[in-house]
DNA sequence: TTTCGTGTTGCGAACGATTGCAACTCCCTC
DNA sequence: GAGGGAGTTGCAATCGTTCGCAACACGAAA
């Protein structure tokens, strides 16, 4: 709407003045930062470093920038972070602390703000999510156990609070009984928190109330390690005494003594797609379309945690 | 300077009003955003996410968000990424990319935007710094191997371009001098990158070369592991036929094949210190102090893949 | 010549805070 | 009673954009 001729000036004297347009100002005219707030639980997690450059590298593309922040799983941190993220004033949220009851979340999303759950989900549905096909990663864990032949296989399930902890029991119990394998009282345990010391914790108790276990599905490949630890201290061998499978293939797991056989999703792909299903709902806020349920598939990378039975 | 009792009653009213400052607005009127830029090279390198929650928790106690952005080593990426966090307003800038010789950033001083350098730094010591100890570093890895044997030992250097290659020839040659070991030509070798890709190819051809190296003093702990892979390949055992020691003592070193011997440092504490140093330059942009250069110091993390020569 | 439409330019308000200054109220002192 | 100081309140400008509207110029049609 302005000639092609004044376009070419103007361009040039803003090269010249080293013109640099300020995006605070703009923002607080448009009411738009352009800035997505991402809550995880700890960068310093293996998990999610791979999950924040996926959701970098799309904001990118669209000039969107991230303001990331911690929780360290401590839930009072979380309405305070979430607190600070708008008065940054961030376009919208990108959460993988979600637990299955989640007020702070609810809250959020009762005052309009876009918000996308990565990872984990809670139960309140209108919240969008993508998270991996937590069931089917299971699955494919007993499967290939019960193919070795193990009967006695026990799961490590993150806690119940979570969406993971819920549809892992769920996938495990359903794999089992496909496989015609009882699943005794005992030998399905919630874990406190996913953490390498809780894998180790319960690993003990485990191996202490059930010595007849055979393999074990943990938790995560943090709780996996714990398992190596608890089983060498006990003086059992893997993979040889126990199989031990983990959960989501992370950095460097093909390298651990033995090299972890562990379910695999693609945590970068994680990211972007959770940025698209974000990005999607900030342009057309008014047509409310249903919240976005995303599934990631799943793999289950055979390496060398696991053998058949002694 | 308003009576305690109004004091309570806005501060009353602004919570029932749930006024939430705007910090967008505030930025734009006392022209700082408490925000600072953070560019490394990818927050998915181990290296990184111990260093970023060193500086984020730092930054949380004064109420200050970082931005982060990455360069995934591509220098073209660099300004325009530095550009981008100029456009956002960020107060100062903790930069991990340095190169000795490094353009954009004496541009970036030069227009007067605070900035410390981690991890690496540039020739231009006007820039502050904070660093491992990396000729300590070294010395007490070629302690370790001369005091276990050995006499051909070769150093896998980063980049000249770096500072940590200069410093880490320059400390390998000094700590040989003193253990009286002779540095034939050919046994240090600076890579062109610091990965495990390139640590298996440099790995290779000095074993190809030298088939009498006993011992390999790694660029980092990445390019250790392409050492393992590397002697695996050739057929040749670490720590029994060759020692690998690192650098970084990134997570879950300790539970490779063998477990890596390396030089461990603090990288929380590099972020955290970064933080300081900024901070204070921010406070004090008048009284221009000279810049510091912090060096932390370096420990000798013993395991398994440093042994006797055959 | 008047009217109308189109294309361009210019101006001013607004976003939500901070900040300095003017104005006002008290009260004390001389 | 006038003057001055301290303490408080109110007002308006400002930060750098965006954006809508008014104003204007120009040419075409009536």
């Amino acid at each position: 709407m302005v000639s092609a001729d004044t376009l070419q000036r103007v361009l040039q004297s803003a090269r010249e003045l080293n013109y640099r347009t300020n995006a605070i100002a703009r923002s607080l005219r448009t009411q738009r930062s352009q800035t997505v707030g991402v809550v995880i639980p700890d960068i310093a997690n293996p998990l999610f470093p791979r999950i924040v450059r996926g959701i970098d590298d799309a904001l990118e593309d669209v000039r969107y920038a991230s303001l990331v922040t911690y929780t360290d799983g401590r839930d009072d941190r979380l309405l305070e972070r979430f607190e600070l993220l708008r008065q940054r004033g961030v376009d919208g949220l990108l959460v993988a602390t979600a637990r299955h009851n989640d007020p702070p979340l609810d809250m959020l999303v009762a005052a309009g703000i876009p918000v996308v759950q990565i990872n984990r989900r809670s139960q309140n549905k209108a919240i969008p999510s993508v998270t991996p096909d937590d069931r089917g990663g299971i699955r494919s864990a007993v499967e290939l156990l019960a193919e070795l032949g193990h009967e006695r296989i026990a799961l490590m399930a993150p806690p119940q609070t979570h969406s993971t902890g819920r549809a892992r029991i769920a996938g495990f119990r359903s794999a089992m009984r496909r496989a015609r394998l009882e699943v005794p009282a005992g030998l399905v345990q919630s874990a406190r928190a996913v953490t390498l010391e809780e894998g180790r914790r319960i690993c003990t108790s485990l191996l202490d109330a059930h010595p007849d276990v055979t393999a074990i599905v943990a938790g995560n490949d943090l709780m996996a390690l714990g398992c190596y630890d608890s089983l060498r201290a006990a003086g059992r061998r893997c993979p040889d005494d126990v199989s031990v499978i983990g959960f989501n293939d992370m950095p460097f797991a093909e390298r651990f003594d033995p090299p972890l056989t562990t379910v695999r999703f693609d945590h970068y792909e994680m990211g972007a797609a959770a940025v698209g299903v974000l990005l999607r709902r900030l342009r057309a806020s008014e047509t409310e379309s249903p919240a976005a349920h995303l599934e990631l598939e799943t793999r289950l990378v055979v390496r060398g945690s696991a053998a058949p039975p002694p």
